[in-house]
DNA sequence: CGCCCATTTGATGGTGCTCAAAATTTGTGG
DNA sequence: CCACAAATTTTGAGCACCATCAAATGGGCG
């Protein structure tokens, strides 16, 4: 696995990774300076929670590397993942000053926060944030309506085949990619992180992964890296629609 | 159960049930003025689909009266519904031309209709819709993440006792009323529309109902009008919280 | 090497699904 | 108004899938 470079803690919004994907992705270059008056960066460690539920939260943010999580719990301890934060999502909730979920930080994560208040002052004069925010959270609410269908109906061989396959996918985007047959990755999360994002036990998602590999869907080398042969077979494991034409 | 009343074909803005709770619920008289331009009604009877999923879409559109329901379904048939519009809810997704989804009329379902592009560009001229809508979005967002730890983490009776206290505390709200100890509401879905909300089969929605009948959390008056006893009672069936602050 | 943690594997049981039939409600036409 | 049909809901019996509890294996790091 790839070690995490931290960047250094101020770095130009022109120089930015995620400044064509981010809540800013619209903006001008005046408006980038704004921004860069209400911005400041931090940095969390592997493990570490970024906002505890129910927590005032004083600033919103783009993750700008590394990978966190939204879960969500009962009292009794159960948990469910509802959010999977990657370069360039955002966070927090303009107009209100706390979430019910838990942020934590997966791997290391550098994150560009900005004080809650400006930013939700900028936004009502700069409709190039709006609009971006509002887009991306469209695309965040389709996503969450198919992770429903998967947690509500589909089994846990076809959970951990769509989970896969979405990591297979995402990756390939990132790095600008074709969907190809067959594909290569790392998975970000552990065998917990997998159970909570599934609502499986983390013994049902191993035993499932192991099924699949006996089966030939997938190939494992260590315990984090995947090499699908198939994507097609992947795909059809999945149980949403045989092909979603995806590949070339 | 109450008739559904068809209100008339042509409906003055101002005059309108959702003013101030739909996408429009920020405008301005005048800005009032250009969505009537825009605007059309269409009625759907009970047991009606809306929009087929994948069809292109040429409006996008306000929930007036009635209800709806949004579902996902996999090649087999499973299905898993994904939203629950109620008046003022909106429909359709601004810079996208089709969505995956089945939108289908739960009883009758009065709409308020935009035409696609007119109101795309109206959109990016008028920050009090685009402003609006995100808010909207937001809270649907929220509410399909708490709808994610029910899918994925609650039990069969966790889940029925969630759905009846959503429900109640729905009517109350749309009632203007304050949440009380003692509440008495009709269910707007049927067994089968609750399993696919609830990821469950008709079968075990129709087994926790009686069961929570039996142990005295409801009382019934036929199959659909539902009397609780005690609200908190029920939420602590509902496993999220033992008390969310919602009573007086 | 030895410890710690993540993961795998095993044995067993319970929750909720499947298949099936009965009961109740709703709608229809004589 | 009643008889009959259709649809919805309830109830029952049996089983599959996944959770639970428990122990073994493996990998990373001091």
């Amino acid at each position: 696995m790839t070690l995490h470079e931290v960047p250094p803690l101020s770095l130009r919004c022109g120089d930015c990774p995620i400044r064509h994907r981010a809540v800013c992705a619209r903006c001008e270059s005046d408006e980038l300076q704004e921004l860069e008056g209400i911005k400041y960066y931090r940095s969390f460690e592997a493990g570490q929670t970024i906002v505890w539920a129910e927590d005032q939260m004083d600033f919103v943010a783009s993750v700008v590397s590394g990978i966190a999580t939204l879960t969500q719990t009962l009292e009794d301890g159960r948990t469910q993942m509802v959010g999977l934060l990657l370069p360039s999502d955002f966070v927090g909730r303009p107009g209100l000053s706390s979430a019910p979920y838990n942020v934590t930080a997966t791997t290391d994560v550098l994150m560009c926060c900005f004080r809650k208040t400006p930013f939700e002052e900028m936004m009502l004069r700069t409709p190039h944030i709006a609009q971006r925010l509002l887009q991306m959270t469209l695309d965040e609410l389709d996503a969450a309506r198919e992770w429903m269908l998967l947690l509500g109906r589909k089994t846990a061989r076809e959970k951990i085949a769509s989970l896969l396959s979405i990591v297979a996918r995402r990756n390939a985007s990132i790095r600008l990619e074709v969907a190809e047959e067959r594909m290569v990755f790392d998975l970000p999360l552990t065998r917990e992180a997998m159970a909570d994002y599934l609502g499986l036990t983390l013994e049902t998602v191993s035993r499932q992964i192991s099924a699949l590999k006996r089966d030939g869907v997938i190939e494992l080398q260590g315990k984090r890296h995947v090499t699908v042969p198939d994507m097609h077979r992947l795909m059809s494991e999945a149980g949403d629609d045989s092909d979603g034409g995806i590949l070339g």
